[in-house]
RNA sequence: GGCGCCAUCGUCUAGUCUGGUCCAGGACGCAGGGUUUUCAUCCCUGUAACACGGGUUCGAAUCCCGUUGGCGCUACCA
């Protein structure tokens, strides 16, 4: 039988970090298996399904590079069918319909506590087949329900502890725990891969999937991706969706690998997989049962891996949304993405890395001395170093020029006491490319301008 | 409250099924050192864990029981 799995995100927010992990995980277990990989998007709940959620959901699958295979199934388009298989169950009396006002069950809940028994609603109203309106709720048949999860191991519930489930609040307006029942089925999917959370949902599916006389797929929960405080990662922990990370600066290619790590491991210490390497190495046998926090510091070393192999024109890509307000042209891109390659973890870091090239860098004027230098020396030396640059052609004012010039004064007076206070006159930061680096990039009118202004700034 | 899941360095994890090769390995982080032109990159070294208590066994991170802790679910949301 040939493999389908599915990934089944509901369009009612952007398409989240756990969702994209899950549909890494039920991706990579289809195509391993030679099988299909479907997209459902599960809009079932008109209220809060938005259209601009579905396109980030897509926008963020495609981004990632993990492509479904068919059409897109939209469970709204399949209302229709959720009625057929309702009106069976009715008609077969293994559903009814149940007139409990919510404040009815409200109240039967509250008494369920004070006695400390489960919540649930054990519905008189099954046994009044003149009943025709109200929520259908599905007969509980009783007994245990026993199922193997592919991850977990068996696992058994008491059906009784669930009481009579809701399936639709009518025959037009499904629920999710039914609408996902009948199209699983009618999909064919054979692996329900998911995250953790929805291990409570399995047997309430199980009991519908048996009243409609359906095969059961095989299960998979996948462990949660947990927050630093390890409860599960969610929107008020920010940073959350595909589409912000995609902003911050990161690879596709980075945050796949990442993501697949959370929770998965393969049999070796490798760590940088391509999604092809993943295919290859991916076994649900070598998931993990507990949830994985979500360490940033991991993604950003990365992330850094992934950005260190890009060749110039696509980091230059990457960066130049960055500099839209500067109108660089391609070469001064590819140049300041060269000069940074190494210093990156994220794109969006480009700004405050390399806006000195571009604007009048601002410092303190202590910051131009070096170790224990004192302001006169540190001027003196910036003099000195003024005075060989100002020498050179403005047309040779590149890199092996200006070594060749000025590597022999910084031998003879001390690198740091000369190279230190020229990397803070041309850049205003402690940390950047060599000051010979930067003024190949800058040319030799701003560079000695600079230099020039940072002796002014030392009384 | 009920039901369920989980438990190795700070974090992701290897090792657990098939007990000895594990005084527990790798990576991120952190610390120190080296290269370099400061920082970073790169290289090297170090740091740090089997939740606890019983049992089984010649021997347990690995098997069993219990405890504790964490998490998830508990909608006429998905």
């Amino acid at each position: 039988m040939k493999i389908k799995t599915r990934i089944a995100p509901s369009p009612t927010g952007l398409f989240h970090i756990g969702n994209a992990r899950t549909a890494l995980f039920s991706y990579l277990f289809a195509k391993k298996n030679h099988g299909e990989f479907l997209l459902r998007i599960e809009d079932t709940d008109i209220e809060r399904s938005k259209k601009e959620y579905e396109d980030d959901i897509i926008n963020g699958l495609r981004w990632l590079g993990i492509i479904w295979d068919g059409e897109i199934i939209r469970q709204r388009d399949r209302a229709p069918k959720h009625r057929e298989y309702l009106e069976k169950l009715l008609a077969e009396s293994k559903a009814f319909y149940c007139r409990h006002t919510p404040a009815e069950l409200a109240q039967e809940q509250k008494n369920q506590e004070l006695e400390k028994i489960p919540f649930r609603h054990d519905c008189q109203h099954k046994y009044d087949p003149e009943i025709s309106d109200g929520v259908i709720r599905l007969k509980n048949p009783g007994g245990k329900i026993v199922f193997k999860d592919l991850i977990r191991g068996e696992l058994i519930f008491e059906s009784e502890l669930l009481g009579d489930l809701v399936l639709a609040k009518d025959l037009n307006t499904p629920l999710y725990n039914f609408a996902v029942v009948i199209d699983d089925a009618e999909m064919e999917i054979t692996h329900v891969i998911r995250g953790d959370d929805h291990l409570s949902n399995t047997p309430k599916q199980i009991l519908t999937q048996e009243a409609l006389g359906f095969n059961r797929p095989e299960y998979a929960h996948l462990p949660l991706i947990l927050a630093a405080d390890r409860s599960k990662l969610s929107k008020r922990h920010g940073g959350t969706s595909v589409t912000e990370y995609k902003n911050m600066g990161y690879l596709p290619q980075a945050l796949l690998n990442f993501m697949a790590l959370l929770g998965w491991h393969p049999a070796t210490d490798q760590e940088i997989f391509s999604l092809e390497e993943l295919i290859q190495e991916f076994d649900l046998n070598r998931v993990q049962k507990a949830g994985a926090v979500f360490d940033k510091e991991k993604l950003d070393s990365i992330n850094r891996h992934y950005i260190k192999q890009l060749v110039p024109a696509e980091l230059a890509k990457h960066i130049a949304p960055h500099f839209i307000a500067y109108n660089l042209n391609p070469e001064q891109l590819i140049k300041t993405a060269h000069l940074f390659q190494d210093r990156l973890n994220r794109f969006s870091e480009i700004k405050d890395l390399a806006g000195f090239l571009f604007d009048a860098p601002k410092y303190q004027p202590e910051l131009l001395n070096w170790k224990n230098s004192s302001a006169g020396e540190t001027k003196s030396n910036l003099e000195t170093a003024l005075m060989v640059l100002e020498k050179l052609p403005i047309d040779s004012f590149n890199i092996d020029t200006i070594t060749t010039e000025l590597m022999p004064v910084a031998n003879k007076i001390g690198r740091g006491e000369v190279l230190w206070p020229l990397r803070v006159a041309l850049s205003g930061l402690d940390k950047s490319p060599s000051p010979f680096e930067i003024m190949e990039v800058l040319g030799k009118a701003e560079s000695v301008a600079r230099i020039k202004k940072a002796i002014d700034k030392i009384k």
